[in-house]
DNA sequence: AAATCTCCATAAAACGTTTTAAGATGGGCA
DNA sequence: TGCCCATCTTAAAACGTTTTATGGAGATTT
């Protein structure tokens, strides 16, 4: 009947083909009411003939939802970002939405309206916010501005108000990582912290700090040093960190990547990791355990972050679809782990 | 007049409030035929006013295009195949195109069916399929399958006839590494390969293989081992390979990941580098150079890829779109680039 | 035998846009 | 005055689904 070959099929040709109305088809395919066995079997085979493929953007305009979600999400190039992007997709594919992927270019950006703009128009179920917390990049954060938008968790973010959001324990992780230093009995614990306009790296500061000061010891400002969280930064950072305090005799640094130049610096000037300087880093990256030597680092658990952080814009999107009322906005906490190895303990008790 | 508050603002509400019909406010938005300088200022600040905004859904439902390309990728904890993501995204957005992300879990599975049905119920404009070339996960791909498909352009993929490809050169970048070695007076040089399953591995290997042939050198099967890119198949390289073959004074490493894992090895085993042995890698990792040693290593140029392959899709959609043939389909191939470093060279000569 | 249920199928209306074909307005020209 | 033309608007039809209200056939009850 039609040759067009341009001609995309759709509902009304398995209709056609199978002798049955658009609606019934319709009912065969969404399950919704019932269809005869033998008329479902007529059409699934007219499906299977004519190679028919639903139109999802069609049912997402009569059924007022895309099933899909929109992920906003900045500093893919590190570790953590895609760690948690990964597993953000697994949740997300078992729940059967799809991921609408922005990119932040400059995650310190405040104006954001145009991107949420077009999140809205393409109508996603709901939104999360995988950008870091920095300087005043939450600012556009109020209520009036959310009831305007889908439902939207949070990662990574200052707790605010009426806000849902799931955050890495930071401080926690920074506490452990000094505490481990401290039961190893150094004396001197100098920090290599993250850009102070990052509230990840306040927290890890402050956990550092609260930790030392606990427990007596001094945490005065120039035990620290300011990296800008890459490699560089931790080199230089602690030959600076030296000069000021040569008798600083364990680091905590807010993350890998540094802890890395950290190693580096330190081969340079002949010390000895860990018995001249023990070294905690943060983030756990795929290749700490081979580092040299191989890092003790704290870890994070994002991936759980990312799984819980759909299912609760899941279950927030649902509330919204049924007219029930939101849950709660709540701040989950994701306690992270210390992995210990040889730039705290050495190469006798790791590594038989 | 509506006082429903789950009422969402549609064109015609917006039509009503400047006294014009949709189709008015639909050409003054799209700008497609000419509105009167006053009646498009009334429509403007109507939208303003109701905060109207479009809805992409059913624009992309009549248009018959959604403005969306499907992304298939996999190995996003790795550094290469996210800074691949980001070059797509910034190209992808400067066009126009939204990104709707599908992460392949195994990329070993070849039956990819489900996905690129829902890609296609989507209604995506076009696919890039960033999935690595690993054992037969191609084999869906024949002309009679992508003809029911959306404009396609494949990432790092065995040249073949009729498919539109972009890959990064590892044959030349392993030529490269193996020609800096060879030029630095290396005797013996050995390779830690990746899994031979994947098409960019053979590339490496047959990179250093044809370079040391072609200078007369040996390039004996037992001066490789193969690893699985993970830095400790690395450590482990690099103890089998000298004990089969201790007189080893250099070493291609396929990516950086396990060029770490050499080095330390190298460490535990007391040889120096690159004194001992020269090391090169693959990838140029951000932390590359922070390796101790610093790390010669082979960039590949993933942004300008991923930029490209988006150009390249963006051209055949548009062909596709205003009913022009095809481009033809073609491999493009994106010459890497070494990064000498203290890991081939020692340190007097890098880093002042 | 009539009335009532079940079960299944359908036609038509909706979702929110763009596009098509046609119409209205007013000015210029013969 | 009558005609044509340019410029702007509009009503209605599409796009491809789901849903609502309705209907018809047979089985079951009264």
């Amino acid at each position: 009947m039609t040759i067009d070959p341009s001609h995309r099929i759709t509902i009304v040709d398995v209709a056609h083909q199978a002798n049955v109305s658009a609606g019934t088809v319709s009912n065969a395919l969404t399950g919704k009411r019932p269809v005869a066995e033998d008329t479902r079997a007529r059409i699934m085979q007219a499906i299977r003939d004519l190679g028919y493929q639903p139109n999802l953007l069609a049912r997402g305009l009569v059924n007022q939802r895309s099933q899909t979600l929109g992920i906003v999400a900045s500093g893919l190039e590190y570790y953590g970002p895609s760690r948690t992007l990964i597993g953000i997709d697994q949740e997300a594919n078992a729940l059967g939405y799809s991921l609408l992927l922005e990119l932040l270019h400059n995650p310190l950006e405040s104006n954001v309206d145009a991107l949420l703009n077009l999140l809205s128009a393409r109508r996603v179920d709901g939104i999360i916010w995988s950008v870091h917390d920095i300087g005043n990049n939450r600012s556009w954060v109020a209520p009036e501005r959310l009831k305007q938008l889908p439902p939207i968790v949070f990662l990574t973010m200052n707790p605010q108000p009426d806000v849902t959001i799931m955050n890495p324990d930071s401080y926690q992780g920074a506490q452990m990582a000094t505490q481990h230093l401290l039961e190893l009995g150094r004396r001197t614990i100098g920090m290599i912290s993250g850009p102070l306009l990052w509230w990840e790296a306040r927290e890890r500061l402050r956990g550092w700090r609260e930790c030392l000061q606990a427990s007596g010891r001094e945490a005065s400002d120039d035990l620290v040093v300011t990296g800008d969280w890459k490699a560089g930064s931790g080199e230089a950072g602690l030959i600076t960190l030296l000069e000021k305090r040569p008798e600083i005799d364990a680091l905590f640094v807010a993350n890998d990547d540094m802890a890395m130049g950290v190693l580096r610096a330190a081969h340079r000037m002949g010390k000895c990791v860990p018995e001249d300087i023990a070294v905690v880093g943060y983030d756990n990256m795929p290749t700490a355990p081979y580092f040299w030597p191989a890092l003790t680092t704290v870890r994070p658990r994002l991936l759980d972050m990312g799984k819980e952080a759909i299912q609760t814009l899941h279950r927030m999107v649902e509330a919204k679809r049924l007219g029930r009322d939101m849950p709660e906005p709540e701040v989950l906490t994701f306690g992270p782990e210390l992995m210990v190895r040889e730039s705290t303990v050495g190469f006798s008790r790791v590594d038989g």
